[in-house]
Formats: C-alpha cells, sequence, structure tokens
DNA sequence: AAAATTTAGTTCGCTAGTAAACAATTTGTC
DNA sequence: GACAAATTGTTTACTAGCGAACTAAATTTT
C-alpha cells in the first residue's frame, strides 16, 4: 500500500459499485429475455416485489419500499402492473386501515417455480468456470455487504 | 439435492439476481448522497460512462452503449449531461466522421480521485466482518459471472 | 462509380420510476 | 377526549432511460 494507489489507473473489476451493476443489469437483461415466454406485462422491477412476496407474503407497501430501496409511489405504481397480470392483491388491515396487505394470487405463488428454475439455469451459465466453494463465498460476502450497507442506510436517513 | 427443491421456499440470499440487485441500488443511493456535496446534476448511472472513460478515453458512443448494456440513445443523453456539468467533451474523429470520440475533460480526470477515495471509504464499510480473501474471492466471482454473462448477451442478440 | 447495405449518432414519443404534496388513519400528549 | 404529530398509501408533475424512426457517413456489392 503506498500513498499514490489513488493515482493509480482505475480498475473496475476491483470495484464493487461497477461490477454489481454490470452483472444486476445483464442479469435483468437474461429475465426480460426470458419474461417474453409468458404474457406478462410487469417490468423486470416489479420481480424484486415477487422475490419479497415469495419469502413472506401479506406485508404492507411501505415494508416493500423499504426492502427494495424504492420510492413508495414507485411500489404502487409497480403493485398495480402486478395485480393487472393477476399475480398479487390487496387487502386493507382490519386492524390498521392505513395499511395495506399484499398477497400473491395462486398464479403469483406458481410463477415462483418459474423464475427459480430459470434462475438456476443462469446461474450455471454466470458461474461457469468457477468453484461451487468460490461461489458459495460470493453469496456469502454479497450477502454481509447487503446487510452492512442497508444497516447504513437506514441510519443516516 | 433431492426432487422438491424447486418447491423450497425462496431463498434470496442465494440468488445472484437478488443479491446484486439490492447491493448496487445501496450503493447507487450512497452514491448518490456523496454527489451532493457536489454540484453535479448528471444521474447517478452517468458515473459508468464515468468509469468507462477513466479505463479508456476517447473511445466512441457506440463502444459505451456495449460497455453499459445501454441504450445508445441513453447514452446520448447521458453524456449530454455530463458534458453540461463540465466532466466530457466529444471530439468527430477525423478519420471516420460517423464516430464521436469521447474525452475527459481535466475536471472529469480530478473527480475519479475523488470517486475513488468515497468508493475505498464505501466498500471497507460494507464488507465489515469479511475476510479480505472472501471479498478478494467475491470480486473474482462477480468478474467471471460479468464476462460470462457479456459473452451470452452478445451472442444471443 | 452508382446503388445497396451497414454503422454511428440524433431525435422523438413513450413508459417506468421518483419526488413532493396530499388525504386518511392512528398514536401520543396535554 | 381533543388536538398535534407521525405513519401509510395515493395523486400529480416531472425526469431518466428506452425503442423506433431518421440522418449522415462509410463500406460493400454489382
Amino acid at each position: 500500500m503506498f500513498h499514490s494507489e489513488l493515482l493509480m489507473k482505475f480498475n473496475p473489476y476491483r470495484n464493487f459499485g461497477f461490477l454489481t451493476d454490470k452483472v444486476s443489469r445483464l442479469i435483468h437483461a437474461r429475465v426480460e429475455a426470458v419474461k417474453k415466454d409468458k404474457s406478462y406485462s410487469f417490468s423486470n422491477a416489479c420481480l424484486g416485489i415477487l422475490a419479497e412476496l415469495w419469502m413472506k407474503d401479506g406485508i404492507k407497501q411501505q415494508d416493500l419500499a423499504n426492502a427494495l430501496i424504492r420510492n413508495k409511489s414507485s411500489i404502487n405504481k409497480m403493485l398495480l402492473s402486478l395485480e393487472k397480470d393477476g399475480l398479487i392483491y390487496r387487502e386493507i388491515d382490519s386492524v390498521d386501515k392505513r395499511q395495506n396487505r399484499i398477497y400473491l394470487t395462486p398464479e403469483g405463488k406458481r410463477f415462483r417455480s418459474f423464475v427459480k428454475k430459470k434462475a438456476k439455469r443462469g446461474e450455471s451459465l454466470a458461474t461457469q468456470g468457477l468453484d461451487e466453494s468460490e461461489v458459495e463465498t460470493a453469496k456469502k460476502v454479497l450477502k454481509v455487504m447487503y446487510e452492512n450497507l442497508l444497516n447504513d442506510h437506514n441510519s443516516t436517513i
């Protein structure tokens, strides 16, 4: 480590911002292609909402906004298109009438296994030439980074 | 590994689409905050262009579009805002007059070390609790994934 | 060398996502 | 229990980014 490191040539392959952005975009592009099989019209970003619901059904919109690091008005719009495609529905909470609880329809639940199958194929393509242990480590690192960054994000807002 | 794996609960923390998307968004949010220090008005995504130019100055717009997996009209708009902020300029190639060569201004070059410094701080925050070797492995994995996915992306278009 | 094709960039209309203002409900305090 | 503050979701106006159609220049074909 020497003092002029900051003057060195920029190496994007050593930068998580660069790397995660590119990989994320390429995965999105793949999903876009895969989605054409189905007749859904919801945007790519809406998959994030579905992913959250596949983990835990019946959460409210603000939770989604926090989890996806998205504006609550964006969530509202995305939910509209997911409703239109018949994958989710909203139900006003009986205790707190401000809140909407979001639930998956049977169709929304079924869709999960489809995505999972495609994701599996995608991952094996993307990780060609890598050891399984390296892939596991990468997932662990990203998970920790996610937690650290989210923690910081919530504390500084 | 058993046949009903696809029916198991969805675990996003084992999914690169989910992980890279979240981490990427959180890094973006950090950058957004950092950018407020400066008076630049260019969007967050424009940093991708700068990153490319920091690697290699004088490339053309189509190269940027390919590298950033973005539409060339988007690149055009982004360059407009980077021009406005005085970070880059275009020059028509003397040999092939269809092409614009994109160059960093002195300001654009200086800005690199600012970003690098902030990125360094961000990385150490994000990777708290992780071994250096794990972080290195994660970078390697992401780099390979990027290459594999990009390769596939270009071949299927 | 004229015509057709390809390549690079720009323009224009559209859509997804955002930010800010708003309405409705709940919670907290006096 | 009434009024202030906070929380949840919606609406509206705006912006960034995309796709398709277009212009200009270079390359290939005939």
